[in-house]
DNA sequence: TAACTTGCCTAACAATTGTTTGGTAGCATT
DNA sequence: AATGCTACCAAACAATTGTTAGGCAAGTTA
């Protein structure tokens, strides 16, 4: 029960999440990811209870170090610049460190059933919060346009997810780089214009 | 042959783009699609050659109009202000004029087989094409800070895409609207900062 | 050495899948 | 009135799905 399970547990968990990203979890079968293992379908049950119990665990792990770190960001800085930095290079972070298990909490939570469905989309909108907290507190510093912040919130979402699409570890931009280059854009969409234009430091 | 079945298919398509739109392509079965229209399975295959059948042709239909309208827009507006806006508008009034069959664009065209899954990704490509179209003529017009184009195209279809994940046809926002605020958004991550920004009416 | 546990196996299961076959009632055309 | 066509249906199909049952060889513990 010990080491050897839990290894080969989160062997089952990786390699399901590769599997879900390329095929998506409704195509992929039971059969298939014990192919990749090497062992047959029915051996999966030693290690796990069903095949929705493999998504479950991908979805609500990957939602628990998404909230970890908007959470911190709101608790650590202060002030709202630093605040959507850091949360973007965390958001970044996590899909480039994982990108399977992160193409499955992006796209493959709509396959969980009831109850856990609720329970994920809670996370997800908890998550969401996190970013207009940042957005009221631009507001209030009076950094930003007239900006619609659930307009907003949702394109800022849009776009660093979308860096899960398209990101290539082999690329030439590093993490930190995406990052910087996303903030830098979608700042350039929110902050005032004109005046603090002059006092803007890329 | 000719006008019944028309639109028999074409009520088969509509509510199969609603159905693949909620649950997805792979677990909407040919009767969900049957039972949506009071008909039994075995009924569709009187209009329709197969369940991949209906995927296809929504996603290469989908795929022509918004072919067709990023074309038009390079052909027909010279300066590429005029450009993005308009094809961000393009792109905005084709989401929200049809949100289920441009969700079976956006997400279910994965489940297409060759060669078909090929053609249709070539498609795609031209349409991505389109977009750098774009920067390259804002570019040589020298409107832009300097910016990635390949950065640059990809967060704005991220962006504009994310549209169909929350557009409410009740809600407070037009297309239009949408448009334009995406492109003000989007606009002020590209120009060139402090010289334009005050000649810059949004 | 004996007893247990672990991690896998083969085989089978019930359910569901997309699709095919053959038929039929209603309609339009001749 | 006879013919043919259209849009549907009931029934069945072969394949595939997630899962379970029972067993067995290896390693661990007593």
């Amino acid at each position: 029960m010990s080491e050897a399970i839990q290894n080969r547990k989160e062997q089952i968990l990786a390699v399901s999440a590769g599997l879900f990203r390329n095929k998506g979890y409704a195509v992929t079968t039971v059969r298939d990811i014990a192919q990749a293992l090497g062992i047959e379908a029915s051996s999966l049950y030693s290690h796990v209870k069903s095949k929705e119990e493999i998504l479950e665990t991908i979805c609500f792990t990957m939602a628990e170090k998404f909230l970890q770190g908007i959470d911190e960001v709101n608790d650590i800085y202060f002030n709202a610049t630093e605040k959507l930095r850091m949360a973007i290079l965390n958001h970044v972070k996590l899909l480039t460190n994982d990108r399977d298990a992160s193409a499955v909490f992006l796209h493959d939570w709509r396959y969980l059933s009831e109850p856990r469905l609720s329970e994920f989309k809670q996370l997800r909108d908890r998550y969401e919060q996190g970013f207009y907290q940042i957005m009221d507190d631009g507001e209030k510093e009076d950094l930003f346009d007239n900006v619609d912040k659930k307009f907003a919130v949702l394109t800022i979402l849009a776009s660093v997810n979308w860096v899960n699409e398209w990101y290539n570890a082999e690329g030439k931009m590093s993490p930190d780089e995406i990052a910087a280059h996303l903030t830098h854009f979608i700042w350039s969409g929110l902050r005032k214009k004109m005046i603090t234009d002059i006092n803007y430091k890329p």
